[in-house]
DNA sequence: CAGGAACCCTATCATCGCTAGCTCAAGTTT
DNA sequence: AAACTTGAGCTAGCGATGATAGGGTTCCTG
């Protein structure tokens, strides 16, 4: 049996492989050049090897999405439990969020524009050894998960999802316009500020 | 000299009828379906003839967006001038941005995804009989000058301008959010709602 | 009415995602 | 230990894509 352990193990590597050689290439040189031509060159595999792991490119894209997704919520979840108080943690969550996004815009991409979503759960391998019985937790669910609780505890008795929803949408909105050239980089951070005040400083109503 | 004029009027109006084709086939089917070839049998020419117009296919997704944000932009200051007081034309322009994206998503997602911007302004050719003398006006530009000019009179001091890209930011991350699935789509109203409070009314603070 | 230029089509290219089918080495069975 | 079976990974190829080259054909110009 031991072999047969070995093959299983040497596959779930192998997907392993591709997605962070795919994630390299993409974030490198866009998505529209990484053909399976080329990312089965970089993985020394000829190009049909890939379509054993994974049903199409969508769906290697799609692994590539989760995997930032999960990152992203990691890196929220450790900005927000490093602060001090809350106002401090949703300033903390903010920055991370918006860095994040700057640091590797087109993964960024992936995540949230690219990548079709759930439709494209089906994969041709069920990369590791034993699948867990449970349902995988979505990880999208898990960064407005992280951001609701970032929220929650400014809420003051409204809606701490809608709220989450609405702030999630304001970061996402300022890190798509300005990975797209159409805000600059430079004042993302006064940006940032003039939301952050806006949802918690009652003095800086626009009225 | 009335031939001569006559062409380049027959010109400019297949120009017209590419872009406005070539708009409808992707609302319809997604711009992965609009392939050089079913667009050139929908105007009922041959295929190089998009390339007497356009440098590539990616110069006829940069035209639709300009279209499209030209009409986003007269469709904000409409809903603005047809408001009363501040508050309310904020909200009116709000509730326009949000419609607008829904209508049209592929249309939307042109204009401030898919297009690379402002590095695809180079036509192969010059649409109008004779060019404007002066570099036409940015549609994008367009857009944020209206998104401000609904945010100034809240803006009590602040950088209106500033101001102006927070809002634009929530307003994009809201729709493309939405329109990717990630949010649904029937409380966008309620998002809507939470926002325009956030903004404009000092007893809904988070803290 | 002849010369020339503009126009538009057929044919083709390189490359894309993806699949079919074969080879060959590994593991299993008698 | 020899024959059988399984399956992994390769070469080759398909249809379709964006883009280009070159030849006719038509219409304006002098």
């Amino acid at each position: 049996m031991t072999p047969r352990e070995r093959r299983l193990r040497e596959q779930a590597q192998r997907h392993r492989l591709i997605v962070a050689t795919a994630r390299e290439m993409a974030e490198a040189e866009g998505w529209d050049n990484v053909t399976t031509r080329r990312l089965a060159d970089r993985i020394e595999y000829s190009q049909p090897v890939l379509y054993q792991h994974f049903k199409n490119k969508d769906a290697i894209v799609h692994a590539v999405a989760q995997e930032g997704l999960a990152e992203l919520a990691g890196t929220l979840r450790a900005a927000r439990l490093g602060a001090g108080d809350a106002p401090e943690a949703l300033r903390a969550v903010a920055r991370a969020y918006a860095d994040f996004a700057a640091r590797g815009p087109v993964l960024y991409q992936t995540m949230l524009v690219l990548d079709p979503g759930a439709e494209a759960d089906a994969e041709a391998d069920e990369s590791g050894p034993a699948g867990e019985p449970g349902p995988a937790p979505h990880p999208l669910a898990a960064v407005l998960d992280e951001i609701e609780e970032a929220v929650r505890p400014l809420a003051a008795g409204r809606d701490s999802r809608l709220l989450a929803e609405v702030v999630w949408s304001a970061w996402h909105g300022l890190a798509g316009l300005t990975h797209g050239g159409r805000l600059a980089p430079q004042t993302t951070p006064e940006r940032l500020a003039v939301l952050a005040e806006v949802l918690t400083d009652p003095a800086a109503q626009l009225t």
